[in-house]
DNA sequence: TTCATATACTACAGATTATAGTAGATGAAA
DNA sequence: TTTCATCTACTATAATCTGTAGTATATGAA
């Protein structure tokens, strides 16, 4: 599964409106964006249609447009994600790493 | 501070090796690096140019070279990236990121 | 049958990383 | 002091990723 911490501003926020939703159409998630700036329908469509390239949405055949829903629950791309960063810099860094992710998590919890 | 995070994997691989020499010349690094592949003295020379751009890299003239040093050590560098990256899902995920952070934690404490 | 809208395809620019060549500077050895 | 190996400075290119959008075509609804 495809991690969110390697995605984009953009592709991060549209997987957030859908995720919202449960599922949209290019333009529902067009008219959401606009509110807060222009940007093309194109734009939009192909930022999304890279996300199912990328296996986090998947999209099926609605009368003329398409339906994207999220491949994975956003519970299961968070879990997904934190395993991954975890991995990635115990990976890199040892046991350093996990000492600091557990203080750092620590200083969170109190 | 940088992120150890969002480096390429030959970036990392650079200050891991200087990290542990705790000083490097280019040569020095480029000699270890030919243990594994053919690389080029110029093609390790920006690499660690850029880390010193980037600010995890310092250097000092030593006669015709340069030696160079990490800016940060590499405990720093390891909270700050954790800082950074607990900081940037839990911006995006809210309180789920923290549980997800605080089971795998766990998981990997026992 | 028309027309608004959705898609498919293509393109381009900016950033980042990986890669390395060339030209010129310089310290060390002879 | 001259030579030469080595180091830097500068430049360049390619690949990948993200953001952006145009154009041409297909299509469902009125």
């Amino acid at each position: 599964m495809n991690e969110i911490y390697s995605l984009g501003p953009l592709e991060k926020k549209i997987m957030d409106i859908i995720w919202g939703k449960k599922e949209a159409s290019v333009s529902d998630v067009l008219k959401i964006l606009r509110k807060g700036r222009e940007i093309a329908y194109t734009t939009v469509m192909t930022i999304m249609y890279r996300l199912v390239e990328k296996g986090l949405l998947k999209r099926t055949k609605d009368g003329k447009a398409y339906r994207y829903t999220p491949y994975h629950s956003r519970k299961q791309v968070v879990h997904n994600s934190v395993k991954s960063v975890i991995g990635s810099l115990v990976n890199q860094f040892g046991r350093e790493a996990v000492v600091a992710f557990t203080d750092e998590l620590e200083k969170i919890h109190k």
